[in-house]
DNA sequence: TATTGTTATACTCTATAACTATA
DNA sequence: TATAGTTATAGAGTATAACAATA
């Protein structure tokens, strides 16, 4: 007898799916979505969300990083940057000093508090994806990460 | 000479990752928010976004489908899945025919209208994802499948 | 001219709370 | 009581356009 195969048409049984779950995009994004919200609601606690918890990470390991910088890590517009950084530094977790060296652009550095906050959101996220990629084998996880990384690095550009 | 492993690294190389590039959701989010903004862009000429696509496909498949079996399938919340329909049928994509069977629930249907824009669509998502895996194997995309279908089956509930 | 940061605005996707109507 | 749909509201993440200050 062969093992049942498994696949979201196993969710609403009676749904014709139409091929529609051979489109990748679908997956990626439900995935997403479940790490996200789940993730959301770990960090609730620490005031903090997912992207605004990466900015800090990085300028906690980078100090006097620039939002440029991020932008080009995080593959995302400067503006974008901008908006988590403001409501980090409304928040009281961000410092931003202004360069001496090149006065347009500005320094970035963590306060106590945002240290503080860094540390309890990096325990939570820790625990976030253990739980989360607990059925996963350690070839499957390592797997994933490297098939990411490859349609990451080999995306085609944005226009 | 080992061949060089390929990192987020190397996209900005001066930066230190304290290792957030171990984080899984990092990953998932980078490579979702590349496949959306890539298919939006392409999906602009029909007037319709990723998800109200995903609407369509499983209506035009489901004549008569309820919202509440999109919003099994989809795993979002029936309000969610309402503010799709919604603009659908704003934009005469779709029709909500209420059910003799039972008057709470409505079924839906597509127009003239939103089939022709499904099949357009449809046609641009293939193209596009066939471009945004093109570096992978076809070991690697059944990996990629599998392995995201696991994660996603077995994600501890919500609360 | 090019770069850095900023402001204003808008869009997509998602959620919760509270409601109506029906079963 | 429970289910289907709806309305109102909010929040996270992203983008583009346009601008000031500096290099």
């Amino acid at each position: 007898m062969a093992t049942a195969e498994i696949t979201r048409q196993s969710v609403v049984p009676d749904l014709d799916l139409d091929e529609l779950d051979s489109v990748l995009g679908l997956h990626i994004g439900t995935v997403n979505t479940l790490f996200v919200t789940r993730l959301e609601k770990r960090l609730d606690p620490m005031s903090v969300t997912p992207k605004q918890v990466a900015i800090l990470w990085l300028v906690n390991a980078n100090p006097g990083v620039k939002q440029t910088d991020l932008s080009k890590f995080f593959q995302i517009e400067r503006p974008t940057v901008h908006q988590f950084v403001r409501q980090l530094i409304k928040n009281g977790y961000l410092l931003n000093e202004p360069s001496k060296l090149d006065r347009r652009a500005g320094g970035l550095w963590l306060t106590d508090e945002g240290r503080d906050v860094l540390g309890r959101a990096r325990l939570a996220i820790a625990e976030h994806e253990t739980e989360l990629t607990s059925s996963l084998t350690a070839r499957e996880k390592s797997e994933l990460f490297r098939i990411l990384m490859k349609l990451y690095l080999s995306a085609p550009a944005k226009d």
